[in-house]
DNA sequence: ATCCTCCCCTAC
DNA sequence: TAAGGTAGGGGAGGAT
C-alpha cells in the first residue's frame, strides 16, 4: 500500500472574508472582526494587518488605532460563517473522497501519493476552483504528514510568491521550510513549549527537528514526540474522516454589563440551557451531568472574586430542555451570593451518549413528550430566529446581553437579512 | 493498582 | 468603562 499524502485547506482571514463577500466596495478597504462582546480582534483583512493592528488584541486598547486609520470594525456573526464554511465544505466533498472538516474554516484532505508536480496542479486548480464557486481566498500547504501540511499552509499563506499553495513533500523542500520557519508557529507547539525548547537553545523548526527523539519525548511529552515524527514525515495523525461523538457541550457568554441579580441569572442560565439542549439535540446525544458556573471580572483585581460551579446529575440521561433549565436553576440557587458583580456564566453538559446507546432506567424512563417538545422548540427557532420562542422571562435581557453593537446582516440564514439589489 | 479530578497546554 | 468561546488530551497527584 503506497502511503497517503495530506493537505490542508485554510481559509485566508477567514471571518474578515465572509464579512468581505457581501460588500463588495470592502475589497481592498481594511476591516476587522470582534469576538463575542465585542471582547477582543479575532479577525483581520490583509489591509488590516498590513496597518500594524495587531491580532487578539482588546478592542477598547485598540480603538484610537483603528478609528485613525479608518478600519472598518464587525461583531461576529456566526451564523453567517457557519453558512460560508459549509458551502466551502460541500464542494470539497464533491471533488474530494477522503475530508476532514478540521474547524469552521481549515478541512484535511487525504490525497494519493502524486508526483509532486501533479499534486501542486491540483492545489493550484483546487484553489482557483473555490474562489470561483464560493468567493472564498483559501491557502493550501501540502505535505507527508498533518504537520507538514499545516507548516506548508503556513509558508503559503505567508510568502506572496507560492500563490496560496506549498507543497512540501520533497526532501529540499522540507529543508528549506524548516530552516526559515520559527520553533512558534510548528502546529501543536504553544508558548509553553517554547519556553521549555528555549533553554535548550532551540528556536527554529529546523533546531527542533534536529533534536534526538528521547529528549523531546522527556521535555514535552508523548504530543511533543507526536509533533517531531510528524515533521519526520511518519504520521502520527490519521484522517478523521467522520467526526467523533462529541464529549461535552459548554454554553457560556460574558455579560454585556454588570450583574448582581439571582433574577437575571436565572434568566441567562434558562437561555443557555435551551441553546446547550438545541446542541445535544443536533448530534442526537444525551446527557447525563449538568454543571453550572458562575465568574466575576478577573480584569478587576479590586472586586471581590467569585467563582463557584456546582456538579448536578439528572436522573436519566435525556435532552430535553424543560429538563436541563430546572437543572441548571436548581445549580444557580445553590451557587448564588449576594454582593458580588458578576460577569459570565454557563453552562456544561457531561457524560454525553450518543441517543442509540442509551438504556431506558427502569425507575425514571425518560420523558419523551419532554423531548418532544424541546424538539419542536428547536425547529421553531431554526425557522425563525433564536429568539422566537423561550423557557421563563425575558425581562432582563438588556442586563445581561452581550454587546454585539456593530453586527452585520445574516444575509445567508435569515430570510429578513436577504441582501437587498437596488434596481 | 487503578480511577478520578484538577490543572496545564494547545488550537481555532 | 471596556479584556471571547468551545473543545480535547495529557500528566500529576490525591482518592479509593
Amino acid at each position: 500500500m503506497s502511503r497517503s499524502i495530506f493537505a490542508l485547506v485554510d481559509c485566508n482571514n477567514f471571518y474578515a472574508s465572509c464579512e468581505r463577500l457581501f460588500k463588495p466596495w470592502l475589497i481592498g478597504k481594511p476591516l476587522v472582526v470582534l469576538s463575542n462582546n465585542d471582547g477582543c480582534l479575532i479577525s483581520r483583512s490583509d489591509e488590516a494587518k498590513a496597518l500594524g493592528i495587531p491580532m487578539g488584541a482588546p478592542y477598547f486598547k485598540i480603538k484610537p488605532l483603528i478609528e485613525a486609520s479608518g478600519v472598518r470594525v464587525f461583531s461576529s456573526n456566526y451564523p453567517l460563517y457557519g453558512n460560508i464554511s459549509e458551502r466551502v465544505q460541500d464542494l470539497l466533498e464533491e471533488i474530494c473522497p477522503r475530508v476532514e472538516a478540521y474547524s469552521i474554516d481549515e478541512w484535511f484532505l487525504s490525497l494519493p501519493d502524486f508526483p509532486e508536480t501533479a499534486l501542486e496542479t491540483f492545489a493550484r486548480d483546487l484553489r482557483v476552483k473555490i474562489l470561483t464557486s464560493t468567493g472564498m481566498p483559501v491557502s493550501i500547504g501540502i505535505g507527508e504528514s498533518k504537520t507538514l501540511a499545516k507548516l506548508a499552509n503556513y509558508l503559503a499563506k505567508k510568502t506572496s510568491e507560492t500563490d496560496g499553495t506549498l507543497c512540501l513533500t520533497t526532501c529540499n523542500k522540507k529543508q528549506s521550510a524548516l530552516e526559515k520557519t520559527d520553533l512558534k508557529y510548528l502546529w501543536g507547539i504553544g508558548s509553553g513549549s517554547v519556553q521549555k525548547l528555549e533553554k535548550l537553545e532551540v528556536r527554529t523548526a529546523q533546531n527542533f527537528y534536529n533534536l534526538p527523539p528521547a529528549l523531546v519525548r522527556k521535555v514535552l511529552g508523548v504530543t511533543g514526540l507526536r509533533t517531531h515524527q510528524e515533521l519526520h514525515g511518519l504520521p502520527c495523525l490519521q484522517l478523521e474522516d467522520y467526526p467523533e461523538d462529541r464529549k461535552s457541550v459548554l454554553v457560556s457568554r460574558s455579560f454585556g454589563s454588570v450583574v448582581t441579580k439571582r433574577e437575571e441569572l436565572d434568566e441567562a442560565v434558562s437561555v443557555f440551557s435551551k441553546l446547550a439542549a438545541q446542541k445535544l439535540h443536533r448530534g442526537k446525544m444525551v446527557c447525563s451531568t449538568v454543571s453550572v458556573f458562575l465568574r466575576t471580572n478577573r480584569h478587576k483585581p479590586g472586586d471581590q472574586q467569585y467563582r463557584p460551579n456546582i456538579v448536578i446529575s439528572l436522573p436519566t440521561a435525556n435532552r430535553s430542555t424543560g429538563e436541563i433549565t430546572k437543572a441548571a436553576l436548581a445549580g444557580i440557587k445553590e451557587i448564588f451570593k449576594e454582593g458580588y458583580h458578576y460577569k459570565k456564566a454557563g453552562l456544561f453538559l457531561l457524560d454525553l451518549q450518543n441517543e442509540k446507546l442509551v438504556q431506558n432506567s427502569l425507575f425514571s424512563p425518560r420523558d419523551t413528550k419532554s423531548e418532544n417538545l424541546s424538539c419542536a422548540l428547536d425547529l421553531i427557532d431554526r425557522d425563525f430566529g433564536n429568539a422566537a420562542i423561550h423557557y421563563g422571562t425575558r425581562d432582563h435581557y438588556a442586563c445581561w446581553k452581550m454587546n454585539q453593537n456593530l453586527r452585520s446582516q445574516s444575509y445567508t440564514t435569515q430570510w429578513s437579512d436577504l441582501l437587498q439589489v437596488k434596481g
